[in-house]
DNA sequence: TTTGGCACTCGATATAAAGGAGTGCTAACA
DNA sequence: TGTTAGCACTCCTTTATATCGAGTGCCAAA
């Protein structure tokens, strides 16, 4: 029998859509259980409370809403927050004076990695959330310039600068002591031969030509490579991010039991969980939300992660992401993680 | 009147003292108020529990022990807690095993920094509390070497490696573009003038050299000193510290409000006051205690720092803490504080 | 489709009673 | 004089019980 209720494509009423809005939204207000008759102010429809509760039922058959007992409120389950959020969602604008504030507090900041911290330290402040920002990936930089310095014997500086202005330093211990202008040389022949090259081509050549070289007997120049090689490699791994105002989420009840806060807490101390998450919005574009039940990791149990990737000269280089309870204000919250991405891959341009 | 009992310069009555070590071993094991009837079996006197009730009485007299209520045991107070800790404590030797797994933990650690962070992590590992790694200050360290790279027009890499082989590098905004010829003289004066002169000492000679150079009108090498002015600058507020294990702190019951382990978080997130603190006992030899209560910083309550500083050369140049509830295992924490410290001053030796 | 009514559930809150650990004091004992 | 047993008392903890109220589900009527 065809109903004469409007029915989008995922089943449920228009109406009962809008109910599901009107709840989730009073829901992320107060963190308690919303009953019909609060919800039937709230809507503003002049529906009587068993109006409401007979659509309540409906929601709740369909998994979007629960009850946490038979004489509680709803509250949205982990589907119904994913509804709410894909298609249910009003997002506010940002005011012009906050767009400003973001643009001179990151204006102000020095240089590359400043400016990271700067980044996610604005974003936790903003939201009194935690901010993450992932610093960009060394393989997608582009190799500039390499340089040795002697050290004492056997051992030698290596300095190695990328486009970005991200300078990583290397002590080597060699086999031999180089004079300076053997390192002058080995250096100018490096910087001839890579510079510009994203750095995971830099590794790939530098592993041919050190073969190449070694085939050649070319003592020189493999021990240029070789070096070069260790640098390159031992550089890379420098994947990491930038974790703010964690302790922010102390403050949110829906978080409080220790239990949950220490595995949330361990995950950022170790962060490589939280950088692999990120990783799979990396190549998505604009604002990501995310539920942390829907991750898997049971640390992210009672947290959302509002996730935008940031980019320098169209690319993407890395992600921003506030971290927070489910129970988050998404109109306000996204709009500022998407401005603030826009504006680091900006401030980033610049340097 | 003359009593027989024997009074120990603090007024306290030796047997007194043996009640009170005790009773704070006790508590410290189970965190739990003790009463006379347990402190009487710990005690092993064959004493009745009407005895040690009334040797509590002048305990509690004295400030050493109080009772939460009417009925139940004593606890120690922070005075009770300090006299413990001063005079009655006994250290555990450590097992030879374990001062092995400290040595080869640090041992097998790359370069400086990693072996702090390893230290860090080895302290909070063992103790399963917060580990806490000065780095050592850049004024106690030695200029080794300075070096100009030039990056691109009026971008001047400067690269700062000290005696004790860290390296730091700035990005220089120059007012002119200079050469590599000038650079490397630049960088060559510099090194000749101040090579093994400790970081202090080069940051007031370059403000003289700068002057003179300045009234000689001897261009070249005042902006030498004002490159390198810029750099040493720079580079002085490294001062800082490495925290491992902070969510170890969540699991004590002791500590558990959320409140105070909020506080506690910012000010590790913070780490200032955390050095500040650590600074006190920098000149101190040896393991010092300390306990939360006794800063003023209310963010320590219920907290107790265990320090040692650490030695290169005969030089303190960082401190090693852990950091946990009042109530710890202070007999195991202070030893493996003690032999970490040697230890690690040992590792950065050999370097 | 909406609404009022009604019985019912169940958490939250309050109150009371029982239990028990531990104290302080007193008086007796060695 | 130090030590001990005895005893009344305190006060936390636990358990049971009753009450309140918010909210539900369902039914019958509008």
């Amino acid at each position: 029998m065809a109903t004469k209720k409007v029915i989008s494509e995922n089943g449920v009423g228009e109406r009962a859509q809008y109910f599901l809005k009107v709840l989730i939204e009073r829901y992320i207000r107060d963190g308690q259980p919303v009953g019909s008759r609060t919800l039937a102010k709230d809507a503003g429809m002049d529906l009587s409370p068993a109006t409401i509760r007979n659509v309540m039922c409906d929601l709740e058959d369909l998994g979007l809403v629960a009850s946490p007992h038979t004489s509680a409120g709803r509250i949205p389950t982990v589907t119904g927050f994913r509804m709410f959020i894909d298609s249910l969602l009003t997002v506010q604008r940002l005011q012009a004076g906050e767009i400003e504030r973001i643009r001179t507090e990151l204006a102000y900041s020095g240089d590359a990695g400043n400016l990271l911290t700067s980044a996610s330290q604005l974003l936790s402040g903003v939201t009194h959330m935690a901010g993450i920002v992932t610093v960009p990936r060394r393989e997608r930089t582009a190799f500039r310039q390499i340089e040795f310095l002697p050290l004492s014997e056997n051992r030698v500086l290596a300095i190695l600068v990328t486009n970005d202005g991200e300078v990583a330093n290397r002590i080597l211990n060699t086999h031999r002591d180089f004079t300076r202008l053997e390192l002058d040389q080995a250096a100018n022949f490096l910087n001839h031969s890579f510079s510009g090259l994203e750095m995971e081509k830099v590794r790939s050549r530098v592993l041919e030509e050190l073969n190449a070289a070694r085939e050649s007997f070319d003592q020189t120049m493999a021990q240029a490579l070789e070096m070069a090689g260790e640098v390159v490699d031992a550089s890379a791994p420098h994947e990491d991010c930038l974790i703010a105002g964690q302790t922010n989420l102390m403050e949110f009840e829906d978080l409080a039991s220790l239990q949950q806060l220490r595995k949330l807490f361990d995950a950022f101390a170790e962060k490589r969980e939280i950088l692999h998450l990120l990783d799979q919005f990396h190549n998505a574009d604009g604002v990501q939300i995310f539920i942390g039940e829907e991750s898997g990791f049971q640390m992210l149990n009672g947290c959302s992660i509002v996730t935008a990737p940031y980019q320098v000269d169209e690319d993407v280089v890395g992600m921003l992401a506030v971290i927070g309870p489910t129970r988050m204000e998404y109109e306000r919250v996204i709009p500022i993680v998407d401005v603030t991405a826009k504006i680091l891959g900006a401030a980033l341009k610049n340097r």
